[in-house]
DNA sequence: TATTTTTCTTAATCTAGGTTAAGTGCTAGC
DNA sequence: GCTAGCACTTAACCTAGATTAAGAAAAATA
């Protein structure tokens, strides 16, 4: 069974027509690394499922300075949820960090999918109150913990991407310079 | 019509039987001040949306060092999204902070609910894909801009906010000291 | 009204993390 | 196999915001 489909699995049961209807509103494409699926200002028109590779969301801001929403590798979802809803520009680029295989999700589709099968409206309810819990965790950390214990928790909670993706990526996520980053892991490995 | 309903239609039409048979699966209280709705450690086991006065959510870190998650004034639901879909204990709280009617609706009633009147569903799922969004743009603010800054946009996104609640709880929602806060408060009215 | 508690302010001092700048080491194209 | 361009490191110096402490103002309670 397709990954996706096992993503869908751990919530809600489809038959086996209910799947295969589910599928071929989908699409399969290949990225290569360096990839960009959504530029900054354009309106998101899918949402984005991982089989294979790395993605991240990142915004741009003023000074020129990358800030990291969002990494995905396989199995996770990833898209600009404002720009999705809204269908108004949003302000994330959607880049490939690993050559990537991605099921494209169109809003179209989805909304259509909300009713032919009400379940997926389930599914979808619940994924996005997962995505709202860790996102709540990751704000009262920004706001309560120092970058090393952040930094730990990341590696926690993401043991593969230490390898997968450069550490100035790392260090954006977890909201501190590449500087900092640098100076931070020395100080731990000294240890 | 009641606030709630009003707050449903905005997203999903329920017909004058489903308003009926909504409401009957919720119960209305009344609240006073300081009163604890929630407490860090407990099983949420209610959604809360606010008739009248003004709820926050908010942690304590080790440090004794309190961190407010969010503010709820009339019209604006709240709880511990956590713990309530996960039915494990939570770490959040929820207090009164202005004598305050609520609309209470048990977990239970809640997935009821979804099943009796699909609908529902969809509307759960489009104010949580709303959560989504607004904490994604915070916790983007908290990683890219100053506490100034951060004080604006709080400004203008709950401008009624500033005159009700002590202006140590905004200090802790933007993420800085109450002194720090104060200092900064007085430097903007220098301007 | 007096008293207690809480909130807010101010100021001195401190520090986590930022900035700037220079140098090292990869690795991807050519 | 060279070279350009990234990614990473190190170090000196800087600053936004934290901490500590003490007092003033406001609000709750008696």
């Amino acid at each position: 069974m397709s990954l996706i489909l096992q993503n869908i699995a751990k919530h809600i049961t489809l038959s086996p027509e209910e799947q295969r209807h589910f599928l071929s509103k989908t699409e399969v494409h290949h990225f290569k690394v360096k990839s960009i699926l959504l530029h900054s200002g354009q309106i998101c028109t899918h949402s984005y499922f991982v089989n294979s590779g790395t993605l991240r969301s990142f915004n741009i801001n003023d000074n020129i300075v990358e800030h990291v929403l969002n990494f995905a590798c396989e199995g996770y979802w990833i898209g600009d949820m404002y720009s999705l809803i809204s269908q108004k520009p949003g302000n994330l680029f959607i880049e490939v960090l690993e050559d990537a295989e991605v099921v494209l999700l169109s809003k179209e589709n989805q909304e259509l999918l909300y009713t032919e099968i009400p379940k997926l409206e389930r599914f979808f309810r619940i994924l996005t109150e997962n995505s709202l819990v860790a996102n709540q965790e990751r704000l009262m950390d920004n706001l309560s913990l120092s970058a090393e214990e952040r930094f730990e928790k990341f590696c926690k909670k993401y043991p593969t991407l230490i390898q997968k993706v450069p550490q100035k990526q790392i260090a954006s996520y977890i909201g501190v310079t590449p500087e900092f980053f640098s100076k931070m892991k020395s100080r731990l490995l000294r240890k």
